[in-house]
DNA sequence: CGGATAGTAC
């Protein structure tokens, strides 16, 4: 027995200690009640002559009359008469025949009164009418009164403590369900199979692995181990907990399964995710020859649609049609589950089109089915035809319809969305208000998210998740940190929070917070998920901690192809291309198969290692080997490459050739070449094109801009900024930050107002002079335009990253590596500086600029030119 | 009978 008083929690409504007059008959019955049924109260009503009639009995007795209108279920004349009768008149039977036919009613009122006129009897009565009014307080679904009243007697009535533990299971108190489960057993109320059945289901839904092996061993000392209901319950239990092994011994050793067994044994294996099973069972369940169900159908579709084998599904449609279930609507509506699950949009469809009646489930499945293939406009347009048909969209379509909004990033059709769930008063609901604060986050309208998320009374992780892996996926980490710091003055982060958060952590270069994150997951035992570790060898990478980036790598014991990715572009903007080739090798080796974006990180890491020859290598594999269509982006990375190793005529010629339009960034990606190697030219007819593209975006009028001002053509340089003003651009503020003791220290061009500026001054003024004393030029051309014609003239940097160093080489000891990050790409001036510094101070700097990474060592960056 | 809402890589 694992009833313990330890368990019997301080406080908690307890039988021992309600009052003074309750007595706990040890049951001495031999034979056990157990086929007393739960739904039959009828057979524990008191004995009716159990009280004496009084003396003197009119012969029109109103017991029996009122027992009469019971009979004929007459509860408004049953009730005038009880409350215009005498009390002391009326008999036990009588109060229980009125207070059966309350429940019966759920007339909780008049039960009321009853209870109030047996309240003015004496105390025999009270006890004796106990059971019937705990009842009808439970039937008329009053737990808290009808628990009052249970308490209050002697209790070995079954029928009541299975009501009870039902009722509370009901409600989802399991905890109390169990409590009286104990109870009951250790009062020695003889416990029948509705009692296990419910307490099992009490136990699978607490997930009680333990007591429920110990209810096991209990009920079979009882006897019930040969009782079909409960062994079904047994194996329901264990699914639940995922024993499939202890419920396939149970299935194995039965021998009368009935078809609740067969349907039991196929859902468990499916919801454990072992539908092979179940698809086997549903095989051996046919050759017995016992009567296949609607459930068993069912419960084999949902194992067909996981396990995604549409043959079988196919010959279960035509077996179920013979069989004739096909006008059944739950069978149509699982049957068009299963198509959409295994990815035969068209089988669905078709089976949907075809319905005689449509339910608002054949059309949440139908939705689902075509959000899930990513046909979202084929979804929407359902949505609204539903609603024509006056089909009244419930929650689930609505959080479906709106996973289709997100997928389509369309944010107007998910407004209109939106406007129908308030309405209809449905944004009350959780689940739904974080489908519609995800739609808005992932089509980019953070501000309607937080609106939501701010006026939801109650919130889940869920919510806060949304709204934190929303800021960071919308490039918005300050906010997603802020939130993040919020969410933990209310509950704790998961290891969704923590994936959410990390790269907010990495697009800030916040290494002591990522660093807090990990020590986080390792402390909760997290750190295995490998979405987390990807996430945190991203976050490594990103601030420049590529050792422990690898060190990580190397210890997660399951590398997936994100797993590599992150390892591969990490290399990438680091500057060790060759290194990235290596583990991208290695990846395949692996078995990895490379998808779009492993290739573009390795044809970045290519450019960003001058590695052409490699480049066109890898372009060539995923076109020719793997089958893989070149996007834009790898288009972009070989422009970037061609143009990059001074090949613009064949950079140039290579997107004018290309199969698919190119865009501005294709575009972008050759006048960044077009500036490296001083192609004016070259670079204004690129810039034409760029402009009838994007010509908002203020990043190439700068690149311009800078070329012409290289190049020493002010005319023109003015003429843009001329251009820029009419547009009414304006430039994005260079800024630098370095992070000290986890506090981010920010330097913005044109603001003097950063820390110590006089000590900051004076390093760099005098690195500068050092520098020039000791032959320390910078590329000639460089310090050619640096020279008289233009300091105003060049969009200015403001040298935030050097006053960034500054602070850096001054605040920590030496040998420290720096750390610092960069909105925009490095300057080459304080490139230059970075080099010197590292050479001069003895300090690794560890420089992140918009496009990669440079570790300046000994007096050379690892970029090696490739600013 | 339906959905399944949150997470990693360029």
């Amino acid at each position: 027995m694992w009833v313990s008083p330890q368990h019997h929690c301080p406080g908690q409504t307890s039988i021992t200690s309600q009052n003074g007059f309750v007595s706990f008959p040890k049951s001495s019955t031999t034979s056990r009640a157990i086929s007393s049924n739960m739904g039959n109260p009828h057979t524990t009503l008191p004995p009716s002559g159990s009280f004496k009639k009084p003396i003197n009995q009119p012969i029109t007795d109103c017991n029996t009359q009122i027992r009469k209108f019971c009979e004929v279920g007459n509860l408004k004349m049953a009730m005038d008469l009880v409350c215009n009768a005498q009390k002391s008149e009326l008999e036990l039977a009588t109060y229980c025949s009125v207070l059966q036919l309350c429940a019966d009613f759920k007339s909780l009122d008049e039960g009321r009164k009853v209870h109030s006129f047996i309240d003015s009897c004496g105390i025999e009565m009270q006890n004796a009418s106990a059971p019937k009014l705990a009842f009808m307080y439970l039937s008329c679904g009053d737990l808290r009164e009808g628990r009052r009243v249970f308490d209050r007697m002697a209790n070995e009535k079954v029928f009541l403590w299975n009501m009870l533990l039902s009722e509370y299971a009901k409600i989802g108190n399991f905890e109390e369900s169990i409590m009286l489960y104990e109870r009951m057993v250790e009062f020695e109320v003889e416990a029948n199979s509705y009692t296990f059945s419910c307490i099992l289901k009490c136990l699978a839904a607490k997930k009680s692995v333990a007591k429920g092996e110990r209810v096991h061993g209990y009920l079979l000392k009882l006897g019930f181990g040969a009782y079909n209901t409960v062994v079904n319950s047994l194996i329901a239990f264990y699914f639940k907990c995922g024993r499939t092994e202890s419920a396939r011994k149970l299935f194995d050793e039965m021998c009368d399964r009935d078809v609740i067994t067969w349907n039991s044994m196929i859902s468990g294996y499916t919801a454990n995710s072992l539908a092979e099973k179940g698809v086997e069972v549903f095989i051996d369940m046919l050759s017995t020859g016992i009567r296949v169900d609607l459930a068993t159908i069912v419960s084999i579709l949902a194992a067909c649609a996981n396990v995604g084998v549409i043959s079988l599904g196919r010959s279960l449609h035509a077996y179920a049609i013979k069989a004739g279930f096909n006008k059944e609507i739950t069978f149509n509506n699982t049957l068009i589950g299963m198509y959409t699950n295994c990815g035969d949009i068209d089988g669905a469809s078709c089976i949907f089109y075809n319905l005689g009646e449509r339910s608002v489930v054949s059309c949440t499945s139908m939705i689902a089915g075509y959000a899930r293939d990513g046909l979202s406009d084929k979804a929407i347009a359902l949505f609204h035809e539903m609603k024509m048909e006056g089909i009244k969209p419930d929650i689930f379509s609505v959080t479906s319809i709106l996973h289709a909004c997100a997928c389509n990033g369309s944010l107007e059709d998910g407004k209109e969305v939106h406007n129908y769930i308030r309405e209809n008063n449905m944004d009350l609901d959780v689940s739904v208000s974080n489908a519609l604060m995800d739609m808005y986050a992932k089509c980019g309208s953070m501000e309607d998210a937080l609106s939501i998320f701010s006026q939801m009374p109650i919130k889940d992780i869920v919510s806060w998740n949304t709204m934190i892996g929303g800021y960071s996926k919308n490039s918005m980490p300050n906010e997603a940190l802020h939130l993040f710091g919020a969410m933990q003055q209310e509950l704790k982060p998961d290891i969704v929070t923590l994936t959410c958060v990390l790269p907010s952590c990495a697009s800030l270069a916040a290494l002591d917070r990522g660093r807090e994150v990990h020590a986080h997951l390792l402390r909760n035992g997290l750190a295995f998920d490998n979405y987390v570790v990807n996430a945190l060898i991203d976050m490594y990478v990103k601030c420049g901690a590529l050792v422990l980036a690898r060190s990580l790598f190397d210890k997660t014991p399951v590398k997936d192809l994100v797993s590599w990715v992150v390892m591969v572009a990490g290399y990438g903007m680091h500057g060790f291309g060759r290194e990235a080739i290596a583990a991208f090798k290695k990846m395949r080796k692996a078995g990895i198969v490379p998808d779009e974006v492993s290739f573009i990180s390795i044809l970045h890491a290519c450019s960003h290692s001058g590695l052409l020859h490699e480049g066109w290598r890898f372009f060539d594999i995923m076109r020719n080997d793997c089958n893989i269509k070149p996007k834009l982006e790898h288009y972009a990375c070989m422009v970037d490459l061609l143009a990059r190793s001074g090949k613009l005529s064949k950079a140039y010629r290579f997107v004018e050739t290309m199969p698919i339009e190119p865009d501005a960034s294709v575009w972008g990606a050759l006048l960044c070449g077009c500036r490296i190697h001083h192609d004016v030219k070259l670079a204004e007819k690129v810039a034409e094109n760029i402009f009838k593209l994007e010509p908002d975006n203020m990043r190439y009028y700068v690149l311009i801009a800078t070329i012409y001002a290289e190049a020493e053509k002010w005319e023109e340089v003015n003429k843009l900024k001329e251009r820029i003003g009419r547009r009414g651009l304006r430039k994005n503020p260079c800024c630098s930050w370095i992070e000290i003791k986890g506090k981010h220290h920010i330097f913005v061009a044109g603001d003097n107002s950063y820390p110590q500026p006089k000590k900051i001054d004076f390093l760099i003024k005098e690195w500068s002079t050092k520098m020039k004393a000791e032959g320390y030029f910078p590329n000639l051309r460089y310090a050619l335009t640096k020279g008289e014609h233009m300091p105003k003239e060049t969009p200015r940097c403001g040298h935030t990253e050097r006053r960034a160093m500054a602070f850096g080489i001054m605040s920590f000891p030496p040998g420290k590596i720096i750390r610092i990050t960069k909105n925009l790409r490095v300057c080459s001036d304080c490139h230059e500086m970075a080099k010197y510094v590292s050479k001069k101070v003895g300090s690794e700097i560890v420089l992140r600029d918009s496009n990669r990474f440079h570790h300046f060592k000994n007096g050379s960056c690892s970029c090696r030119g490739y600013l």
